[in-house]
RNA sequence: GGCCCCUUCGUCUAGCGGCCUAGGAUGCCACCCUUUCAAGGUGGAGACACGGGUUCGAGUCCCGUAGGGGCUACCA
């Protein structure tokens, strides 16, 4: 049985600002999000930059986006600042600098002179760091330290025995000490490494529980044996199960963007990739919520208050996962055709321009109802729908092959357009409903099938094989219009041959 | 190699010793509906990695094997 912790929840994201956001830091920061919300905790995003090398500009403002555009609020970092800042590694380093004195003095750490050659050498012996300056006389490195020897501050591992950490997830997990190697806690250029920052950071930042991915398990004892020398009393731990690569093979890449799954399509990966793919920020939390982690009630779809009322850090499955994407389409779908009408316009709009069209508000309103069921992302409108908001005076008809519909030549197709213009010119009513009726009366008496007709007719006014509903599609272009396009099909049929 | 973690349909998962002839979802297939494409409806194929224990009883507990993942940096 794991103690639970007095004091509010604090849980925090701590991403190396490297660049964009990978989907598999934003599912852990997910879960501790539900944490610390489903326990009216603080959710705090600190930048671990302790790595000059990798750091790279614009990377926070890039996760400070990312962030945003998934409507998970931060309650504090380097932007929304709080009373435990700074919140960026970089302008702490005096704190982590007294901090590993202070275990240098206690005996739990020491000087470390080994030269990147020394290093190497003793890497390809075999078996790595042997601890050689552990035991330095202090005047040997004293003297050392006079010469000018850089240097770095290592942690004493106990040389034997065992050290048992509880994890929230995975319940005791035990490790032999003899397999710990003495840490780096600082480095030569006087920064420290992620195992004493991240310690010092989340004490003094009173995170309470401490989520992380699976990667850091092996490095759990150490940060115990840490905790323990500096004295503070550790938060709950949890190893979060990473996602995979689609086929199982690998952790999912963080290095490169994309890369092929076994068909051979490449998958969103970055959070920016899914806003350029057309995904709904509800769509993919709820999508990264169920990896892992289940709702219960066997239900899928769920909205992020619903999870926060219901997510617990013990129930996430220790097993990492195969990234399920396929999955986030049909989601997606589900989400858009749930959506309210007017936010969807919002959305798509923004698509559709950036396709190059001009977008007529009141127009879109219209279409986006008959686009609902039927788009599994955003961009699916520029091809299913793009044709609405095309200049309608440039409209040219389709090639024969669009027009004629399955079992028909190019007589019956000309006989259907012949007939359909005139009828639907005499209307009165042009709602869909009403142009249902009259057409489905006009293939009778033609003696075609409906499909026939009405698919001959979508593609003389659409110009598609595929596309909204052909009535509801008229219905917006007008009568006048739909007439037009009609006698236009016809005339381009009556030209090619 | 050493150490650690993990292992239920193709995939995401439910299952916390008897409710399991293993449930849901996705994907796939079929049929229905139908105004193309979808959506929706119905149905279907599809899994407890293997071997030992423990127990009256194991998908559920233990051990081993195999497989997968990770760590083994002055990166996180």
């Amino acid at each position: 049985m794991i103690a639970e912790t007095r004091g509010p929840v604090r849980t925090r994201y701590a991403p190396s600002p490297t660049g964009p956001q990978h989907i598999g830091g934003i599912r852990s920061a997910l879960f501790a999000w539900f944490f610390a919300r489903r326990h009216g905790g603080q959710f705090i995003l600190r930048i671990e930059d302790t790595d000059q090398k990798r750091t790279v500009p614009g990377a926070i403002e890039m996760i400070l986006e990312s962030f945003d555009w998934l409507g998970m609020d931060i309650d504090e970092g380097p932007l929304q600042g709080g009373e435990f800042g700074p919140y960026v590694q970089s302008q702490r380093l005096e704190l982590y600098q007294s901090c590993a004195r202070q275990l240098v003095d206690s005996g739990h750490a020491y000087k470390c002179f080994a030269t990147a050659a020394e290093l190497s050498e003793m890497r390809e012996a075999g078996g790595g760091y042997d601890r050689r300056y552990r035991d330095l006389p202090p005047q040997a490195a004293a003297e050392l330290e006079a010469e000018g020897r850089p240097g770095v501050i290592r942690f004493k591992m106990p040389l034997s025995g065992k050290t048992v950490g509880q994890d929230l997830i995975r319940g005791q997990v035990e490790f032999d000490n003899t397999q710990l190697q003495d840490a780096v806690l600082l480095k030569s250029d006087g920064f420290p490494t992620y195992h004493l920052a991240h310690i010092v950071d989340d004490h003094y930042m009173q995170i309470s529980h401490i989520t992380r991915a699976v990667e850091w398990l092996p490095s759990f004892p150490l940060h115990l044996r840490i905790w323990d020398a500096l004295g503070w009393d550790k938060p709950l731990f949890a190893h979060l199960p990473v996602l995979l690569n689609p086929n199982g093979k690998g952790k999912l890449s963080k290095r490169k963007a994309r890369f092929a799954d076994a068909d051979g399509t490449s998958v969103p990966v970055l959070v920016h990739e899914f806003i350029q793919a057309g995904y709904l920020p509800e769509a993919v939390i709820n999508f990264l919520a169920n990896i892992g982690w289940n709702f219960g009630d066997d239900r899928e779809i769920f909205s992020v208050a619903e999870a926060i009322a219901r997510f617990d850090l013990k129930d996430v499955n220790p097993a990492n996962s195969a990234y399920p994407i396929a999955k986030l389409d049909w989601l997606n779908g589900q989400y858009i055709q749930a959506a309210d009408c007017a936010y969807l316009a919002g959305l798509l709009k923004p698509v559709l321009e950036n396709a190059g069209y001009q977008v007529d508000e009141a127009r879109l309103r219209k279409v986006a109802p008959i686009l609902k069921v039927r788009l599994k992302t955003l961009n699916d409108v520029v091809d299913m729908a793009g044709f609405f908001f095309d200049d309608w005076e440039c409209f040219a008809a389709p090639a024969p092959d669009i027009l004629m519909q399955k079992k028909m030549d190019v007589e019956a197709t000309r006989r259907v357009l012949q007939a359909a213009g005139p009828t639907l010119a005499s209307m009165k009513d042009f709602s869909h409903d009403q142009q249902y009726l009259v057409m489905k009366a006009l293939a009778k008496e033609l003696g075609f099938k409906n499909g026939q007709v009405f698919g001959t007719l979508r593609a003389a006014v659409t110009g598609q094989k595929v596309s909204p509903p052909t009535f509801e599609t008229m219905e917006i272009l007008g009568q006048a219009e739909s007439i037009r396009r009609i006698q236009l099909a016809e005339a381009s049929l009556n030209a090619e041959t």
